[in-house]
RNA sequence: CGGGGCGUAGCGCAGCUCGGUAGCGCGCUUGGUUCGGGACCAAGAGGUCGCGUGUUCAAAUCACGUCGCUCCGACCA
């Protein structure tokens, strides 16, 4: 590719509103230009690296036995009212009417295609286990996109599907293409992917891993044991409560807080620490403003909503407490409450708790000496607090740590909440009818492309690895007006393109400094440079863009050397341990 | 959906408070001199000042409305 002909432009400045470092380099290099909000273009480079990433991706699916397939972007109505979530999914999909005014949607995800497909072709148990997968296009109108490709409304994801006879054989596949995953990653170039316990959200079904990039940018909150390797998205993470000494205490009393409503207020008025204390967080049902969700929890911790609503197996947003007469904010206290519409939950943080301070129910008091177990009568615990940086592992005790990761990919282990659903089944060894077990496998590509992105890029702009660099060398000739140069330059862009080493030949004639900049924005693993000072020894330089480490190999051997170098690196990132 | 910020040339911005000829840098075009780390000189092209309504002799500037973008939060298979 002749970079005078690349439509796509490169600009020193950063544009303002950029927050992430890979996200700036990606837009100044040409990569991607925004539409609208969450909406991107990518330029030929950007999508000769989302080729790339694709073809691994095929690779390892197919390594898996999967088939490739494609599923529509549109789909009815009907089909997604099967399984429940045409109305279980709120605005965040797409929908329209076709000119019969028939409803239909955009799909954001293909359960529903896949079973659709499998449940007219899969009849008998010895077409399983099997697994279905694309690359397409998804629209999902986020309502907060941000952080470029990190997280936008239409991206490209790999979506996978398997069928199975026994949850065993799920488990089975499921730790194959878990191995899979890993090799993904390590074969795009990411180097810090770790898998993690994950939410299975509004994809149902039992258990769900994460592939997490981890770095301080992610919009995910991890809690990893560094002793025994326990990892988890904070969403589901489990840890151990610090131990605390109750001190017997007389009986529970009314204290003047005066304006002190807030933990932190009431901890400071009345010279206690938080852990001292019981607070109360409100929430409201979603989609039912008059039922409300009242949690009491220790005052040092805080909850957490993923917990909370599996527990009261609703959805949840936060409340306002306009409506409960009993209930005054900064005041509220578990006792003597009798709430009709309002579900309370205790968290397992203040069962035992004694000598503790809460609400009083009533304008500027609170209860000192409040004992859990004496004070008010609770049928279960449950935990929804999140898990505290530091807080001892369940499985081995060592503190846990607190980072975060982009989520790059997940795996999901369904059940048969689609295939039940939408009546799908197959005939067993015995003759008689089954519902196949699902497990789901997605990657987002792009986002793929922004990690990679943003773990490797330096200070001079982006780094990517000969897998997935759009070209593999940036063949710079300075001086094209000086014709040996320019026959040199020519000529060698012709054989290393014939000898399929991909090469952005930079024909312009503009100065040394530009040339050099542009080849490490857009960070092109080899730059090649032609110049009358190395012709005069009849060299060429060649520089390396991860390591900077410059040599001089004679303008024959250029293509030899290269081509060698790529293949090395590409078969070098086949090889992935782990 | 709640809270903040911003819409002026392809990009980055100034001008607005206090109404009166629309500017700067980068990029682009032409010519010349340079040229191994984002060169210089000269001459150019390029703008419905997001959109609408209002106030006014006069609106980029003031008022109201609206659309869009963005950041924080809510939300997020």
């Amino acid at each position: 590719m002749l970079i005078s002909k690349l439509v796509c432009e490169r600009t020193k400045e950063t544009p303002a509103d950029i927050t992430i470092r890979s996200h700036g380099y990606l837009v100044r290099a040409g990569y991607i230009k925004p539409v609208t909000t969450g909406i991107y273009t990518l330029s030929m480079p950007a999508k000769r690296i989302v080729e790339k990433i694709q073809n691994i991706i095929r690779q390892e699916m197919d390594a898996v036995e999967g088939q490739e397939v494609l599923f529509p972007v549109t789909m009815p109505a009907e089909l997604w009212q099967e399984s429940g979530r045409y109305s279980s999914i709120g605005e965040e999909m797409g929908r329209f009417k076709d000119r019969n005014q028939r409803d239909m949607v955009l799909g954001m995800t293909h359960e529903e295609a896949a079973v659709h497909l499998a449940r007219n072709w899969i009849s008998s148990y010895n077409q399983l286990p099997c697994m279905i997968y694309q690359m397409q296009t998804k629209f999902r109108d986020e309502a907060r996109p941000r952080a470029g490709l990190i997280r936008v409304r239409e991206f490209t994801m790999k979506d996978a599907y398997s069928f199975h006879e026994t949850q065993a054989d799920l488990l089975k596949y499921y730790d194959r293409v878990y191995k899979a995953y890993e090799r993904i990653f390590a074969r795009i170039g990411m180097k810090k992917v770790i898998a993690v316990k994950s939410d299975t959200g509004m994809m149902g079904g039992s258990e769900a891993h994460e592939f997490m990039l981890l770095t301080p940018i992610g919009e995910d909150t991890l809690a990893i044991c560094p002793h025994c390797g326990y990892k988890a998205n904070m969403e589901v993470a489990d840890g151990a409560l610090d131990k605390t000494d109750y001190i017997p205490c007389g009986a529970a009393a009314e204290v003047y807080t005066g304006n002190a409503k807030e933990i932190a207020e009431v901890c400071k008025y009345l010279d206690i620490p938080p852990e001292r204390t019981i607070k109360a967080v409100s929430f409201a049902i979603k989609g039912d403003g008059n039922r409300g969700v009242l949690v009491f929890l220790r005052g040092d911790l805080e909850v957490n909503e993923a917990k909370l609503k599996r527990v009261i197996k609703a959805n949840i947003v936060p409340n306002d407490l306009k409506d409960s007469a009993q209930l005054v904010a900064g005041n509220i206290g578990p006792a003597g409450l009798d709430l009709k519409n309002t579900v309370i939950v205790y968290d397992r943080s203040i069962k035992g708790a004694k000598g503790m301070v809460t609400g009083a129910n009533k304008a500027d008091y609170h209860i000192k000496d409040f004992d859990v177990a004496r004070d008010i009568k609770v049928k279960e615990f449950f935990d929804v607090a999140k898990v505290k940086e530091g807080a001892a592992c369940l499985k081995c005790g060592a503190p846990l740590a607190l980072e975060n990761g982009i989520e790059v990919g997940n795996i999901f282990q369904l059940g048969t909440k689609y295939t039940a659903a939408m009546g799908m089944s197959v005939s067993g060894r015995d003759g008689k009818a089954f519902t196949p077990i699902m497990g789901c496998y997605g990657i987002g590509v792009g986002r793929a492309l922004a990690s990679v992105a943003e773990e490797l890029s330096d200070d001079k702009g982006l780094v990517f690895p000969v897998q997935v660099a759009p070209w593999h060398v940036y063949l710079a000739a300075l001086r094209t007006d000086d014709l040996e140069v320019k026959k040199t330059a020519d000529k060698l862009y012709k054989e290393l393109t014939r000898a399929g080493v991909e090469t952005l030949y930079d024909d312009r004639p503009v100065s040394p400094g530009v040339k050099f900049a542009d080849s490490e924005l857009m960070g092109i693993p080899y730059r090649v440079v032609i110049s009358p000072r190395g012709l005069e020894s009849g060299q060429a330089e060649v520089v390396n863009r991860e390591t900077g480490g410059k040599e001089f190999i004679p303008a024959g051997e250029i293509v030899r050397t290269m081509k060698k170098r790529i293949n090395d690196a590409v078969k070098a990132s086949k090889k992935t341990k782990k």
